[in-house]
DNA sequence: CTTCGAACTGTTAGTTACTACCACTTTGAT
DNA sequence: ATCAAAGTGGTAGTAACTAACAGTTCGAAG
């Protein structure tokens, strides 16, 4: 990886963390991405180079694939709740290790400014399309009931997942998100 | 009531409908508010005045009030997933009955536009939001209970929301949205 | 019926997110 | 050493909104 690629992602946290900080201190609307660019020591043109739009700021993971995969790794003797279920505490898992202060700031603005929280449950709708290609395999009845049930339990461990921020991430969160599954399932 | 909130009303009605026939003709992104404000005779600003956003020509309804009292009514001998689920398919009952043409070109463009789709969502939380209001009367622990319950259950139904839509509304809604909670839930 | 306040509408000017285009600099491979 | 590619900045432009002002119309009180 040369010089270029290291610089990029250089440029791209600096932003980023600029970001977050004036969004949480100043406010999201407060906050022009001209004022992002400024902290950051970039001109705006270059803000958009890395993020498409503003929002993208705060929401730019996401573990689409990851879940997919984990779904599909899950042993079909199970229920396709538990098997969907179990793929997401396993995610969480792998997901929430490294900078916990930075992801929970991001988390709280996702939870409480309408636009990041409106986008960031539509990427949860994207996550559920991925499930449902890596699991749907025959009729469309048959993907009615994947999705309906990827969609159910994608509810529940985003109200975790909420929680779980909430309470600034003490407890933990593969946790929490299977507490929420069997209290929706009784599982 | 009186001739001005008969033509606020109608005023109203107008610009919706130009807006969501021109969105579904020319395309959400491709039309300014400018053009459904020539399209309905008025100027741009009157528009704002009875839409406070873009997206809100499409999304204005929603029956966060209607869900919340249908499942308050609900007898509390049922489990908690079934007097949400049997809340939300007796709303939808009453919801879709008048104007199908209308309400479908809403929700297709609902579906396929991202930006009104994260807004549909988002209302959808809002939802979840009343439901808890209504049911909620003891501890965080049965809140984080009802909000994870409500939560699968208006997922599930969103599935059902959306092939009602794409089936351009042949089948009755309330019933694909209890066949989204059964293949969810079993019961 | 007249009059007066309030609400509705339009116009204008401004902010901000975002895009297209052009020129300049820097990197990395030949 | 050179040249293509990529990163960056500047300018200009579109479109979603907002604030403030002025003109008009409705509706209620006298």
């Amino acid at each position: 990886m040369g010089l270029r690629d290291r610089q990029r992602a250089e440029t791209r946290l600096q932003v980023q963390t600029h970001a977050v900080r004036l969004f949480t201190d100043v406010g999201y609307d407060a906050t022009t991405v001209a004022d992002v660019a400024a902290a950051a020591g970039v001109s705006a043109m270059t803000v958009y180079r890395h993020f498409p739009t503003k929002e993208d700021l705060v929401l730019y993971d996401e573990y689409d694939p990851l879940t997919a995969s984990a779904v599909a790794a899950q042993p079909a003797s199970l229920s396709l709740a538990a098997r969907i279920g179990h793929a997401l505490s396993e995610t969480a898992a792998h997901g929430s290790s490294s900078e916990k202060a930075f992801l929970l700031a991001r988390l709280r603005l996702m939870i409480s400014v309408p636009a990041l929280r409106a986008r960031h449950l539509d990427s949860q709708y994207a996550t559920a399309d991925a499930i449902v290609a890596a699991l749907d395999r025959s009729s469309p009845e048959e993907e009615f009931r994947v999705r309906a049930t990827a969609m159910a339990c994608l509810g529940a461990a985003h109200v975790a997942l909420i929680r779980w921020a909430e309470t600034d991430g003490e407890g933990d969160l593969p946790g929490l998100i299977r507490q929420a599954l069997t209290s929706v399932f009784g599982d």
